[in-house]
DNA sequence: AGTGGACTATACAACGTTGCAGTACTTACG
DNA sequence: CGTAAGTACTGCAACGTTGTATAGTCCACT
């Protein structure tokens, strides 16, 4: 059985509270007794017990972050940042795969881990809008692409403006028939939506007219989603001359398909993607691409979520949504 | 403030015992009792408080596994394979990362969050032998490659024989200047070691005389160590015919100094990973390697967790070491 | 008719911690 | 010198839950 207060205070000559107060940083104890108290922490190695603080506080000092998939590079990058993030905090942080699934989504949100956690930081897949309330009062934040106006905190970038970005680049370079992939019917896939939507913009600023033969679909953002459109698009007709994948994983997926069929990468089809991830920056040829500040995504998460936990109702001031800089990174695919 | 048992008792009109009952499906409760109380729960929204369940039963629900990285895809894909596995025992993970520093790794094995977690599944990096050694009685169990006897239970591949496979398929097409990317000095780096001795096993099989200078260091395990060290071998004198590549990163950021001075694989170098994470079957080429069983890894970790939680004693039984298989994985990278 | 057992429900204490109220002693000040 | 303010410490209650003990009811079997 590990010590409590009650060992430490018996073996220190002094009350419980006394020992609480040594070590909870109380002014008024006297150096001596301190010390004493001190000496005896040390010898039983006695250490808060978690579960009765909480019982007490209704703190737990723990904040949950839920995200589709560690798998996925973006995520576990986005996941060790804000670990990083909230550890300057001596928050604890507990990562939730939700797979996308809508099912485990609604049960984040609707409190199953109520007690357990002090707040949540939420990268929503399969739920959207008002879906999205909170129930009991447990603060929560958003990341990602949201639409106008949730229930909640939310920090992203201006997401259609990046995809306009990646877009541009490729008219930029002359190309003409600019393929998308990555492409989501689902209403609740608004990052898909988002980007489309920035690469038809930067359609029409080109002068160029859109062609749905163009905009491919794809279940999942993975690589091989990414493979498989890519070999449709160059089977189907008249192949583009660039390619605006959706995510970096897309794009390592069509990359592959490209290669392994002996088209020139940039030459033949220039190849853009979004995020960033590491793996980009060693492919071959290596991938051009958006790069969200991702840091910073992290750090204003945890700020916003301290923010709420600040004072004691969680209520106080209306959502507030926060914008983060992205930067657009032309690597050998676009022909850097 | 979320209701309680007391809130639900008052409202079904019984004892707050009864309700604690109902919740955790006590045999002997009236149905209609059952159904009032059932009712009240619903009405109110009641959750159980896990602060106060733990306070009274000492247990969590909640393991922690503790990994060097997430950002690493091998590391990601394990513990995604733990969460599920856990899910099935409904468990929560907390997933602590350690970056690989000693200090951290150190923490967690003496218990700083003792009361929190129920156990823990530890990959170390820095740490080895008898420095694991738990102080405190939570149970822990080892994952990946910890030599003879250590203080708990362990979870690994063969290393060596799968290093030795690896080189062996190698040596098996002919090659005969095989080199090795991810050599570590540092004596609890025990995984480069093992696969070091692996290489040099299967080279001797050979009849093949071990080249120091084709034994390549690498400080960590990720692409741009793979980059460096492949360019460092293909300037300093004869280059070899062959890479054994201590983990997939490595050999993806091997591969990507290759290709980009046009060097052919497997033409002219033939590259052999280890780990087969996503990205090595979506490179160009695709990546040969040797794929550790995660899955069942993952579940054996979480199995053995279990038995040592089941009874009180945590103590019971001496240390167990377990082996899980491994497959050779030979794709376009070694001619396949 | 009496005894034992299964069933249903309750009361109480305890888990380890902290907020609040309170006691005893010291110092400061008019 | 008396009172107020400050310092050092203590005791009690409460957070929400569950294990143990207990009491009453009903039925079945001697």
């Amino acid at each position: 059985m590990p010590p409590g207060l009650k060992d430490v205070a018996a073996r220190a000559g002094v009350s419980i509270k006394t020992v609480s107060n040594v070590v909870n940083g109380y002014v008024h104890v006297a150096p001596t007794t301190r010390a004493r108290v001190q000496a005896a922490i040390e010898a039983l190695g006695y250490v808060p017990n978690m579960a009765a603080r909480q019982l007490r506080s209704g703190r737990s000092g723990v904040i949950a972050l839920a995200v589709p998939e560690l798998q996925s590079p973006y995520f576990a990058e986005i996941a060790g940042l804000i670990v990083q993030a909230a550890e300057r905090r001596s928050w604890t942080v507990l990562i939730d795969q939700t797979d996308g699934l809508a099912e485990r989504e609604r049960d984040l949100v609707e409190g199953l881990r109520r007690h357990a956690i002090d707040g949540l930081i939420f990268s929503p897949l399969a739920l959207a809008g008002e879906e999205l309330a909170l129930r009991d009062g447990t603060p929560m934040v958003l990341l990602g692409e949201r639409v106008w106006h949730g229930p909640a905190d939310h920090v992203a970038i201006d997401n259609t403006a990046a995809a306009a970005d990646a877009t541009r680049h490729l008219t930029a370079l002359g190309r003409r028939r600019i393929a998308a992939i990555g492409v989501q019917d689902k209403p609740s896939a608004v990052t898909a939506h988002q980007r489309l939507a920035g690469y038809r913009t930067a359609l029409a600023e080109a002068g160029l007219t859109p062609d749905p033969a163009l905009e491919m679909p794809a279940e999942g953002f993975h690589r091989a989603d990414g493979a498989a459109a890519m070999a449709r698009l160059l089977d189907e007709g008249a192949p583009p001359d660039a390619v605006f994948c959706f995510n970096d994983l897309l794009a390592l997926g069509a990359l592959r398909t490209l290669l392994s069929r002996g088209v020139s990468v940039p030459g033949d089809i220039a190849v853009i993607g979004f995020d960033d991830i590491e793996d980009g920056r060693f492919s071959t040829p290596t991938l051009s691409t958006v790069a969200p500040d991702a840091p910073r995504i992290a750090q204003l998460a945890v700020d916003l979520l301290a923010e709420r936990l600040g004072d004691g109702s969680a209520a106080t001031g209306s959502p507030r949504e926060l914008r983060v800089d992205h930067r657009l990174l032309p690597r050998e695919s676009t022909g850097a």
